[in-house]
RNA sequence: GGGCGAAUAGUUCAGUUGGCUAGAGCGCCUGCUUUACACGCAGGAAGUCACAGGUUCGAGUCCUGUUUCGCCCA
């Protein structure tokens, strides 16, 4: 600590590993084993194992764990719960490239082969990442780690499938899938991204069979005319209704096909012609059932061209789409084109182009389950929050489709499904069979294909507790209390957690959903790998500290709103860490000069200081109220005397901000409001403790006889704002706590301190204010006038009653002390003192007289800029006064509010008025 | 096409039940090496709260419409 604390500046280095170890070590993570406290848990939304970390991650861990490390220490018994991802396709593709650089393919080398590559892989990685998360500080409970393929989540997987099998929520059917011919598996419609582009809606020119004519179809996609299998039209096209029935002749195939009437066609639209592709279009695919056309698939999973395409057999998507316009001009059948702007849908994982796809897939049927998903939303039953999403939420669920769970790899939950070379029959189990349970055969081989990797996440947050088995963790720990995520999960996951809980548990996943905003550059993009846009948050902890980056994004991220990240603010986390390192260095440097004794005790594990230490025992024993105070954060007894004497106007008001800034700061935890929770206790260390409160104890704090209560007013307010800065900074807390000679145990499990009662000294609280107002009366004047810093001068104060002249007399030296001055006098009437620079704290006229240094012109000028503005000010006020409406409908306190606001700046008016004609005068 | 969000100081954002003479950080300007801190301190300038209507005694806040930007869904 020695070295440490002989640093110029506070440097994170070796303090935050440090920490980390030995709360590790002491087992702080795990949940405290208390029967009877509540418990507060939330799961960790598992990273990708093979991934890094983000600035979004970073976001995500900084939320929860501040809302952890705070119910910590508010006395829950609190489980966060790490774990990782499989990543299915991600996973995949890495390894496959990796496999393609040693020229190698996944299918020569097998199923075996390639798996144990990825799990070797999956170990290799899974250090980088939760190694990650632990030098952000998250104080997970690394004993509960689980994976999404690990044997037991394996396990929820499978049990979780058959069990929807059984019921008959899943099932089998062949449907356009969204399929990416990259990498050769069917998708979801979530990870569908549609990205607008400028496209070409090509008209071509389909004969009539009959040989009179031709239909003109409007297509964006003219290579899939071999897949056509009808032309549809409006049925009530009164232009083009007449053709029903007809058959057109497929151009380069000379296949026959029919015209129909479908209500999928538009008059409005293109040619008023569509042309029918079931096996290639979504739409096309709906009008085939309807119509009970055939489906001719035109193109391989790969995206290639077969052989129903004729003369583009073997081309490639695109390059099929550039020889059939090619051939159709050549035909006589191209019938020109113009700009189409079009939604094109992406995979998500590797941006290439979806194409729907014909194939055999695993569906869950999902009405059913999201009944209760949505009921619980509208109950309140689960809050989510922001509130707006509620909407996005039902929207979702109301139009909700089946979830395509089947994927076409290897890497992921096997689908727990085995078919009887015998009698075909499908059987589902959690372990493979032997026979045939309907026709007793041997012959018995597994679903090639694996399931979604969200099919593991929606079991999430009971998942990692045991479940299926109703271990004691799940029963204690399931609900969970909170998720934090970020919003673009919102129908992947979360919708889809809170249905798989109420659907194998029969309860909700979690009370609440806190959702995140999206970290972006500065240019609004989103931060991602391929953008190259993301800076390494392990490079910026190394560079500013965890607690800093920790620091700058839990209080200057707006809630639920997405953040322009700006390496910059990282500073103001790093400026603040430095802040209490200094501040602590000045406290302790004294401390130890006094020689002063701490005693050490047990402190209470939890901390009402309006319980402990009551606004009305500081009102009549300000003395006893504050011993109290000190055993309640520290334990021990205080270590000197302290006297009602000893506590001074500074060390009363700094007590009574201390006070008021625990309560907010609990009380916007428990609203979720962290940036307000983290920035009241900023701005009370920065800008009332250290600029205020230990400017003015400064000479106590180097004076020997007075030292004593000086320094364990200071001590106090350190301790109790480390607590409160704990979940957001939680190193460079512990390290300082560590430092403080009455200090007992480890911060992160002590008490977090609220104060649910009235907060101390109000009166003397005010009365340093108007202290603190003429203060910066004062410094505002010397700094307008160009008084010369090192000339101390002196100020005469006027009030307008004799009674308020002790008072403010009695804060004389503090005002002196504070804004520089040898003597400050206060008086009640007489005459100005000339010539004098003149201003106003409150009702307070502040006269700082300096014979020969003032410039009357510049002065006049400024008063008069001043009392111009009051006097307009007043006319508004005066207006809203005289309103009889203003004055019946407004509630009272406003109305006073506006009076005392008039009095008080008619008397600011007068005065300056005053002023002004003595200027003048003299 | 449907929905959601944002628009407040140069900039990033607060502004919770309508009571506001609209705040903060960064940046900018001025001054300061005051034995914790220049990663600092003191002071200052800076705003048509996107626009147009409306409700109200009173609108940054509520309602309607418009514009721009972003996102989601189809």
């Amino acid at each position: 600590m020695d070295e440490i604390r002989n640093l110029a500046q506070y440097s994170p280095e070796g303090i935050e590993q440090k920490w980390y170890k030995a709360w590790d070590e002491a087992g702080l993570f795990a949940p405290a084993d208390d029967a009877d406290s509540e418990p507060f848990v939330i799961t960790l939304p598992p990273p990708n194992v093979t991934g890094i970390l983000h600035m979004g991650h970073c976001l995500g861990n900084s939320i929860q764990d501040t809302l952890i490390r705070w119910a910590r220490m508010r006395g829950y018994a609190t489980l966060w719960v790490p774990g990782t991802d499989h990543a299915s396709i991600a996973t995949e593709q890495v390894v496959s490239r990796q496999m393609a650089a040693e020229g190698l393919d996944k299918r020569q080398l097998g199923r075996e082969a390639f798996l144990e590559r990825a799990w070797t892989w999956k170990e290799h990685t899974h250090g980088r990442i939760t190694r990650q998360v632990k030098r952000l500080g998250c104080s997970l409970d690394w004993s509960c780690e689980a994976f999404t393929m690990d044997a037991a989540r394996n396990r929820a997987v499978t049990e979780a499938f058959v069990a929807l099998k059984e019921k008959g929520l899943i099932y089998r059917d062949v449907y356009l899938v969204n399929w990416c011919p990259h990498c050769l598996t069917a998708i979801s419609d979530d990870e569908v991204e549609h990205v607008e582009k400028q496209g070409t809606m090509w008209r071509l020119r389909y004969p009539l069979a009959d040989g009179d004519g031709h239909v003109t179809v409007a297509t964006t996609r003219p290579e899939t005319m071999f897949g056509d299998t009808a032309v549809a039209v409006h049925p009530e096209d009164p232009e083009r209704k007449h053709l029903i029935g007809r058959m057109v002749s497929l151009p380069l195939v000379d296949r026959e096909i029919p015209v129909i009437g479908d209500h999928h066609a538009d008059p409005e639209k293109g040619t008023g012609f569509v042309k029918i592709t079931p096996a290639h279009d979504p739409n096309d695919f709906e009008v085939g059932r309807r119509q009970d056309l055939p489906q001719v698939i035109c193109m391989d999973e790969h995206g290639v061209m077969n052989e129903n395409a004729g003369p583009v057999q073997g081309l490639d998507r695109f390059a099929a789409r550039k020889e059939t316009l090619r051939l159709l001009e050549e035909a006589g059948l191209f019938d020109g084109k113009e700009k189409n702007v079009h939604q094109v849908g992406h995979h998500d994982r590797c941006g290439n182009i979806i194409e729907p796809y014909l194939s055999k897939q695993w569906f869950l049927k999902m009405d059913d389950l999201a009944k209760p998903a949505v009921r619980a939303v509208e109950d309140g039953e689960i809050t989510l929050f922001p509130e707006r999403w509620v909407g996005v939420y039902h929207n979702w669920m109301r139009n909700i489709r089946d979830w395509c769970i089947s994927r076409q790899l290897w890497w992921g939950h096997r689908i727990p499904v085995w078919y009887c070379g015998g009698c075909g029959e499908e059987i589902a189990a959690t372990a493979a069979p032997e026979v045939c349970p309907s026709c007793g055969g041997t012959e018995l081989t597994q679903d090639e294909d694996v399931l979604d990797t969200w099919f593991s996440s929606w079991l999430w947050t009971f998942s990692p507790l045991g479940w299926p088995d109703r271990t004691g963790d799940l029963e204690r720990f399931h609900p969970t209390t909170v998720m934090v995520t970020a919003a673009d999960i919102i129908f992947f996951w979360v919708a889809r957690m809170i249905m798989a809980s109420y659907e194998f548990l029969g309860e909700k996943p979690f009370g609440e959903v806190l959702f995140t905003g999206i970290v972006r550059d500065g240019e609004g993009r989103k931060m991602s790998k391929s953008l190259g846009n993301s800076p390494d948050p392990v490079d910026l902890m190394d560079q500013y500290g965890a607690d800093a980056l920790r620091c700058s994004l839990v209080m200057l991220t707006p809630t639920g709103q997405d953040i322009f990240f700006d390496e910059t603010t990282l500073e103001v986390g790093r400026n603040f860490c430095n802040k209490i390192f200094q501040a602590t260095k000045l406290v302790l440097g004294s401390w130890d000069e006094a020689g002063l004794e701490a005693a050490v005790g047990q402190a209470p594990r939890t901390l009402d200081l309006a319980e402990v230490a009551p606004a009305t025992d500081f009102a009549e024993r300000p003395a006893l109220a504050f011993a109290a105070a000190w055993r309640g954060v520290f334990g021990g007894d205080l270590p000197v005397a302290v006297t009602d004497e000893d506590l001074h106007l500074e060390d009363r008001w700094i007590l009574a901000r201390l006070f008021a800034t625990a309560a907010a700061a609990d009380g916007n935890l428990e609203k979720r409001r962290l940036n307000d929770a983290a920035y009241g206790a900023f701005n009370f260390f920065r800008h009332e403790f250290c600029d205020w409160y230990l400017e003015a104890a400064k000479p106590r704090m180097r004076d020997e006889e007075r030292r004593g209560p000086a320094l364990c007013v200071a001590l106090l307010n350190l301790g109790v704002a480390y607590k409160l800065l704990h979940p957001v900074m939680p190193f460079i807390t512990e390290e300082l706590w560590s430092w403080l000679p009455p200090a007992n145990g480890h911060l992160m499990t002590s008490s977090f301190p609220r104060c649910t009662g009235a907060v101390p000294f109000a009166a003397e609280a005010a009365e340093f204010a108007s202290v603190m107002e003429v203060v910066t009366v004062v410094r505002n004047l010397r700094n307008e006038l160009g008084v010369q810093p090192g000339k101390r001068g002196r100020a005469v104060l006027r009030v307008p009653s004799a009674a308020e002249v002790d008072p403010l007399a009695a804060g004389g030296p503090l005002i002196a002390l504070l804004a520089k001055l040898e003597d400050v006098a206060v008086v009640c009437g007489g005459a100005d003192p000339e010539p004098a620079g003149a201003g106003l704290a409150g009702t307070v006229e502040v006269f700082l007289p300096m014979a020969g240094l003032i410039d009357l012109d510049k002065e006049r000028a400024r008063l008069e800029k001043e009392l111009a503005r009051i006097e307009g000010w007043l006319k508004g006020c005066r207006a809203k006064l005289a309103n009889e409406k203003f004055t019946a409908n407004a509630p009272d306190h406003v109305v006073q509010k506006q009076r005392d606001l008039l009095a008080d700046n008619e008397d600011a008016a007068a005065k300056l008025r005053e002023r002004l004609a003595s200027l003048a005068n003299g």
